[in-house]
RNA sequence: GCACGGGUGUCAGAGCGGCUAUGAGCGGGACUGCAGAUCCUGAAACCGGAGUUCAAAUCUCCGUCCGUGCUCCA
């Protein structure tokens, strides 16, 4: 059974199909960089990282497109609100996008366009709208006419162009522009003195918000491609809107193949959203938990489920990718003298143990299939912890050759699945650092040294209390101690 | 109001016609002086009602509750 995908469209799951064999192409809705990013946009992006990655592993070679939205009404705000440069402040905030994301482990699309590159094309499309009488100019710019083509209104959301005039309650009539329909949407924007324009024929001006999105796929993916992907909350407007324009310019339907659209994240119960205020940005999350056990966290649901952030997902999430970590942590020690010389590539090759190795290879088909069942990486993530228990398991009950083997065949069975498909491991030479790297531990050792030294001493005395005691004095100092079968080893909480 | 998703054990969260989800937490057990880790193992669920079916958490209908969209928003 091959990839099938939930198309908001079609509202259902259907076999994945691509234009040309063997291609992908996706354009995700990206930013606007006007501020740091939050939580949402890390689960939007990490969504379609895991869909990047699980289309590649599956053989497809992938053009994925995101873009970066660099002019719009908030950006504008944002810069005359903190006097700065428009171009500066954009820069500022790109940059910090690409840290988050780097951060979280989210492998880069393959173009990231920015809008204010494709000025031009925008005109071009926009006067050959309103040659094809799908647009008409107002006095305050120019706007798209939805009556011109009432068929591919609701296509994403199942509204009927009648409908949505009854229930927008009292918003309804008070747009104030020269729209003539408050369904139409702007194309292009009269400029206002002071604010970044671009000459058009129709004046002065700047884009519309939805035009963007239509000149970039057009010029980097063409008339009509693959995977549309974005927040639930863009299916409208924004991208019913994209259907409006681009399919009217090109006459082409449909643009889109399969769209995607991921789930929100909540906080209580409640869309996290700026308006609310009730946001979390990605760097301040990040100063509290690991970016992995964040990714980890956020890749525990389908992509198409809400989340609801808290607590406990986030300590289910440390559980949960310690567990995956200690095992490869275990397995890379138990290879070979230099595990980071071992070779990436195929798992087959050495087979000490059939019966754990059939398993392991069973676990890893569940895992395929789960992927292939619209991304289910929430299902993904279990069949990976049972492996990697199966892997731990093992490999602590064989010792020599065979164990080395089947480390070797454990790594890199993990690195396949926990590492290029859902990007949740760290380098292997990261994996295997040893603690007293850190230089929080470093200054401290000393001591906690001398500390051990006693408590050995008490313990091989049997003098409990006063091991006991030792172990409570380390712990005030931030020290957890273990006793493993080579003695005590500690680390810093 | 209209549209779209949902309501699964204590919690998180898969499954979407017959077969153990999984993780956390809780209960046993092994190993440990104890603790931790690891391994073995147990209990525990399908919003309410009706229908379809040999069989329903899974399909249909009705009800109910929740979220989201209809306005800038990933």
């Amino acid at each position: 059974m091959g990839l099938r995908v939930y198309d908001t469209k079609r509202r259902e799951k259907v076999d994945f199909s691509t234009i040309e064999p063997g291609k992908v192409s996706m354009y995700v809705c990206g930013v606007t960089v006007y501020d740091y990013c939050h939580l949402g946009h890390a689960r939007c992006y990490l969504s379609f990282d895991l869909i990047h990655r699980w289309l590649e592993s599956s053989g497809y070679d992938v053009n994925y497109i995101q873009n970066f939205t660099d002019i719009e009404d908030k950006i504008i705000k944002r810069s005359i609100e903190i006097d700065e440069d428009w171009r500066a402040l954009v820069g500022r905030f790109i940059d910090a996008y690409f840290e988050d994301m780097d951060a979280l482990n989210i492998l880069r699309a393959d173009s990231y366009p920015r809008c204010t590159d494709y000025v031009e094309e925008m005109i071009e499309i926009i006067e050959d709208l309103i040659q094809k009488n799908h647009a008409y100019i107002a006095n305050d710019g120019v706007y798209f006419d939805v009556h011109s083509a009432p068929e591919k209104y609701g296509i994403l959301t199942g509204q009927s162009i009648d409908a949505v005039l009854e229930g927008a309650g009292g918003r309804v009539g008070s747009t104030g522009s020269g729209k003539r329909d408050h369904k139409d949407f702007a194309l292009w924007k009269e400029g206002k003195e002071g604010e970044p324009s671009w000459s058009s024929p129709w004046g002065d001006g700047r884009p519309g918000w939805h035009i963007e999105c239509t000149a970039m796929s057009l010029a980097t993916l063409g008339d009509q491609f693959d995977i549309h992907g974005g927040g639930h909350d863009l299916r409208f407007p924004h991208h019913e809107a994209e259907i409006f324009q681009t399919e009217c310019h090109t006459g082409k339907h449909p643009m889109v193949h399969h769209w995607l659209h991921n789930g929100f994240v909540n906080i209580d119960g409640e869309k996290m959203s700026k308006s609310l205020g009730n946001f979390w940005t990605i760097r301040d999350i990040l100063e509290k938990v690991p970016a992995l056990t964040l990714r980890m966290a956020l890749i525990n649901a389908h992509y198409r489920s809400p989340i609801d952030m808290n607590e406990q997902i986030i300590n289910d999430a440390i559980k949960n990718i310690g567990r995956i970590h200690d095992t490869y942590k275990l397995l890379l020690e138990n290879l070979s003298e230099d595990p980071i010389q071992l070779p990436r590539g195929d798992l087959s090759s050495m087979l000490p143990l059939p019966k754990s190795i059939g398993l392991l290879e069973k676990i890893a088909e569940d895992f395929a299939r789960a992927m292939d069942d619209d991304f289910n990486s929430r299902e993904a993530v279990s069949k990976l912890i049972a492996g990697s228990k199966e892997l731990t398991k093992v490999v602590n009950q064989i010792s020599g050759d065979d164990q080395k083997a089947y480390a070797t065949m454990g790594v890199l069975w993990m690195e396949e699945l926990a590492g290029e498909v859902l990007g949740l491991l760290p380098t292997r030479e990261e994996a295997l650092l040893k603690p007293e790297t850190d230089p929080r531990r470093e200054a401290i050792s000393q001591e906690v040294e001398e500390l051990l030294r006693q408590r050995t001493i008490a313990r091989d005395g049997k003098n409990w209390a006063e091991a006991d005691a030792i172990r409570d004095k380390l712990s005030q100092i931030g020290v957890t101690v273990t006793d493993t079968a080579d003695g005590p080893v500690w680390e810093l909480a």
